[in-house]
DNA sequence: GACTCTATCTCGGTA
DNA sequence: TACCGAGGTAGAGTC
């Protein structure tokens, strides 16, 4: 990894155009070729950046990233003030837990902690409108439509509409009603179900998973 | 700016749980009190992060970084490779150039780009949900609502359809049909826009723009 | 402050 | 590879 702290300029052309004034910045390129043009604020997305794979070439006073897609990252350096070079090896990545999946998996395992006698059909049961979460049948052998999310928003009240639409074509499924399924689900998203005829169950991800089973596998 | 190289492991406890395990890192720490760990690769989004606002306590061998919402980001130092400091100022900030907006302009000035003889009524044409891109009327004088992407996807369709919904109660206005216009139409949006009653329109922004225009206006 | 929508989204999964 | 959906989405604009 090289890090130049430099007053420059940059320009980027490709998806759309932008310019960066003259100012102090931290320019960071990785190993692997990528280039970020870091200001001193700002959360943490870069200014300007060029993701990998990417050729520079370095010019006396300015760089010259392009992408295979032809796009371009131009930095005019006009005063140094560091040029670091660290060797950082190889990262054993990030390690996530409590996400999505992680929720449609417990939830696949055993249906019946979202109703009593849920049973799975399919995980990702896929409509030409994308892939319903979860596809059970219930204790009277109807189709259930199950949307997990972590957050109960309007729009996956929305998405679990347009597959339920989808799939009460089907005449092999028909009928199909919808339950949707959050850590948490806001007001505006039961109210919504309500009208769409969708029940709402709200599950402990931490519940779900046992305490003891969450204490023995983090990390 | 603070830049510290160093071996470490990384541990966030928020939204999610998140662990790095040991290795050599950029740990950026921002004027703004962001903090940045960053891998030899990997794009633009750090491994892990806390943004602004938040505090930072330094220990003997670890820090912790913690924000209102009482997320907590803890850095465990092993060894030190590094660590600089510059004073980078304020930044100008990003000029930008092609994003959504503009080729709402452009097709705002043209609608007859989107369709022959398509006449513009209002941009941003307020309904009690948000506003409309475009309303236009077309050659027979019936009423058109266009929804403008950059891309086209299946959200973007929903968006039309509801303010369709809305548009349609309007005795003045109704019958209203919708078009939505993007650089990339998506199947499956195009799918969902075939049952809602939508036609579809893929537009250049370059083409709209013009060449000879673009070069000159380019900064 | 809350809500809405864009994004050079990034990132991971899958067909 | 392309497509699709999630995200600690972040960030900007509006009300």
């Amino acid at each position: 990894m090289r890090l130049v702290v430099a007053r420059c300029t940059v320009t980027y052309a490709g998806r759309l155009s932008a310019h960066l004034p003259s100012a102090v910045r931290l320019v960071m390129v990785k190993a692997d070729g990528s280039v970020l043009v870091h200001a001193d604020g700002g959360a943490y997305k870069p200014l300007n950046w060029m993701n990998p794979p990417n050729r520079l070439v370095e010019h006396d006073d300015h760089w010259v990233v392009t992408n295979p897609a032809g796009e371009t990252l131009t930095i005019l350096f006009e005063e140094y003030h560091a040029d670091h070079r660290h060797d950082l090896g190889v990262d054993p990545g990030l390690q996530k837990d409590g996400v999505e999946a992680h929720l449609q998996e417990l939830l696949a395992a055993d249906p019946s902690t979202i109703e009593t006698d849920l049973r799975l059909v399919r995980r990702e049961y896929p409509t030409d409108i994308g892939p319903v979460d979860l596809l059970c049948r219930d204790a009277g052998g109807a189709t259930v439509a199950v949307e997990v999310k972590r957050r109960g928003d309007i729009d996956g009240v929305e998405q679990l509409a347009r597959y339920l639409e989808r799939l009460n074509l089907d005449p092999a499924l028909r009928p199909v009603r919808g339950v949707f399924v959050a850590e948490q689900i806001r007001p505006q998203a039961r109210v919504l179900a309500g009208d769409r005829g969708i029940s709402c169950v709200e599950v402990d991800y931490h519940d779900l998973r046992g305490v003891e089973r969450d204490q023995m596998r983090l990390f």
